[in-house]
DNA sequence: GCCAACGTTGGC
DNA sequence: GCCAACGTTGGC
């Protein structure tokens, strides 16, 4: 079982957008190393950190776990869509995407400028200078760590 | 809106 | 393979 902190702008898609649909297919991701940890890595059943960014208050909103690993992401086939990408196609695709499942909105938001305060969570990649992966694997210390501020127990 | 930091592109 | 130019991310 691995542990992934998956970045979302809340203004395209929420926490409670995912609440709605229940589930998604994590299109759009149009970087190697993220789309890597998709492909390759990202397993079914493994728990997923929905963060916020680009937004009034980054930080932590939710939870969610894969529900169906790696496939073709179809939206780079589609001209009309603002994730098109000419150079894949359907014989050699070049993006990949995992769908996953709403699990819980945090009742206790879990901002980023919490996060850097604490103590146990200083190793995060999320906080590493210059990082800016939208997908990226945790330690499960530092998952259950952020499970705890944001007052919500696994079971 | 600013801008630091990074990734990608493409000429050479 | 190098690297300058450009585009994007994302916090502030």
């Amino acid at each position: 079982m691995n542990y992934w902190l998956m970045k979302t702008e809340p203004d395209t898609f929420s926490i409670d957008d995912l609440k709605a649909q229940k589930t998604s297919g994590w299109d759009g991701v149009r970087n190697y190393q993220a789309r890597n940890f998709m492909r390759d890595d990202m397993k079914k059943g493994d728990l997923i950190l929905i963060y916020h960014s680009s937004c009034e208050v980054p930080g932590v909103a939710g939870l969610a776990i894969v529900n169906k690993e790696s496939h073709p992401d179809p939206s780079a086939f589609d001209s009309q869509s603002n994730y098109f990408d000419p150079k894949s196609n359907q014989d050699n695709p070049r993006w990949f995407m995992v769908q996953v499942k709403y699990k819980a909105k945090f009742k206790a938001f879990v901002p980023l400028s919490q996060i850097k305060k604490e103590k146990k969570l200083q190793d995060m990649k999320l906080i590493q200078k210059g990082n800016r992966l939208s997908i990226m694997p945790l330690e499960k210390s530092e998952f259950l760590h952020i499970l705890k501020l944001a007052n919500y127990s696994l079971t």
